[in-house]
DNA sequence: GAAATTTACGCTATTCGTAAATATC
DNA sequence: GATATTTACGAATAGCGTAAATTTC
């Protein structure tokens, strides 16, 4: 289970060819051929179908394993390489995009920043890897609760913010009027899924606790990144949506009631690979530390 | 970053010793220097000082990440070679000591089974690399909400069983006969902590969310796993104890009151590595068989 | 029979052990 | 000077590429 076949294993699944994997990877159809094989003699199960090429029920099952076991490679090697490095110049930012929060935006050194878009699942990795300094994720939490991020390395996180969550419907809504709803009252509502914009539905399922039981129906997708669009669809009726409180507001035709029960909040956490706290100075330690006070 | 030179590195930093690290690897002592220099090489950094041998920061650094890789390695060669072999005759569980709840003990096997107790952050990589074929973990969370466990590897959770919470006092205690507290009430009080035969203060902590903020100071640490002992330190006033409600009672001068808020459960989860899903018969099977239903 | 994967084979680079050299307490 | 780590060096091995063989559509 060397690392280097793993790789290639993987590019082979990928792109489901080994010619073109070796391609990706600068060997040899023949080097790809000798590592699969090598791979599957080690493991003693075939792993992947020639003609076409896929993955056989235990090549899934190492497809699993193999994805998360490289990127905690890169990880470590991406935080190691941290110690090595003279402190970096520029401050590269992933964030999720309800991550921007104010306080964040206002935490951002003058110059040299490089501000990076990301899914909300992709930051803590790319984090861990190196691809960015510090990352800004948001999720829903019960109130002070940390965020659950997947454990890639060990990262640093840090409460950047709590705000309190709101359901955004139209105006015409029998609830718009509320000073506050109960999730409890709207379980057989239809939602707006938007992982990108507005709070993943399977986040607040994980956290309300309710198993894939009950609830949660989904009315139509989103996958833009704009909480204004996303109001306005629910405005017009298409299901609704679940936002930070701040950013549900000032919509036309929409209402935006604060959610009183469960008691969860909208967090924003910063997040810094373990190894770069140690830098004292530098735009990373700046940012950090004006996030921190 | 070879998983061979970081196997090395992390028992030479372990047994603080080239030669120690050898005998115990099966490596000659030159073997093992080579390795530790390749790896320093490869990474440009010093891991580890010589006489004394000892992790350097950026070392320490390194354990970090190459203790989460290797076992993720061995989980994964164990997960896949349960596809291969042959469904097991015996079953092994790994339990923590409290997730051994009347359900999980009336479901297991008439006979080959193994029951290890374990302390509770190690079931799962025991089941995660194949040294137990079933885990049962217990840990606090809020109701229906699964247990926040490392991920190690894919395992396959499911719930067993979810019983009320109850701090344990000395029936002299001016809220024992209260029929419910809240944790709020009791944040100034004096607990016990016990890690292993009853609920981890810090899980507690993490779950209720404060930050390493208030409360929760420990009184006395009882190491052993026994819950009897463990509620008759309650009750001889060397501090609180949290339990399961049903281990808390009959316990004479304690009295066990049940948790009201915040609202928080007992719980125990059965845990299988996700390769060992897919035994269709043997005693693995039959196991989780009766626990899902 | 064309396209893709596997196998054969030779070269090179790596890895480990033996043994000598060197460093540290 | 004894103990522990490093370095030098040779033998075995593993890894890759070229090219021929084989498989499959």
């Amino acid at each position: 289970m060397d690392p280097h076949l793993l790789r290639t294993y993987v590019a082979v699944a990928r792109l489901a060819s080994f010619s073109d994997a070796a391609r990706e990877l600068g060997y040899t159809q023949s080097a790809v051929s000798q590592h699969v094989a090598a791979l599957e003699a080690d493991l003693g199960l075939p792993l992947l179908t020639r003609r076409p090429v896929a993955p056989t029920p235990a090549g899934e099952r190492l497809l699993e394993h193999a994805g998360a076991l490289l990127l905690r490679l890169d990880a470590a090697r991406a935080d190691l390489d941290r110690f090595a490095a003279a402190p970096r110049a520029t401050l590269n930012v992933a964030a999720s995009p309800l991550a921007l929060h104010p306080r964040a935006l206002a935490a951002l050194p003058a110059t040299g920043v490089t501000l990076r878009a990301l899914p909300r699942d992709r930051v803590p990795a790319a984090v861990a890897t190196g691809e960015a300094d510090a990352g800004l994720v948001d999720g829903i939490a019960a109130p002070s609760d940390p965020l659950r991020l997947p454990d890639i390395a060990p990262l640093a996180a840090t409460r950047v913010a709590e705000e309190p969550l709101a359901v955004v419907l139209p105006a015409t809504h029998p609830l718009a009027g509320r000073t506050g709803v109960r999730l409890d009252d709207l379980v057989d509502a239809r939602w707006l899924d938007a992982p990108a914009a507005g709070v993943p539905l399977g986040e607040l399922r994980a956290v309300h606790g309710g198993p894939a039981g009950r609830g949660f129906r989904t009315a139509l997708r989103y996958e833009g990144t704009d909480t204004r669009t996303l109001a306005a669809l629910a405005a017009d009726g298409h299901g609704l949506a679940l936002l930070p409180l701040p950013a549900a507001g000032g919509v036309p035709g929409a209402a935006a009631v604060p959610l009183v029960a469960p008691r969860l909040v909208h967090r924003t956490e910063l997040l810094l690979a373990a190894g770069a706290r140690r830098e004292a100075a530098g735009p990373v330690a700046e940012f950090s530390r004006r996030l921190r006070s």
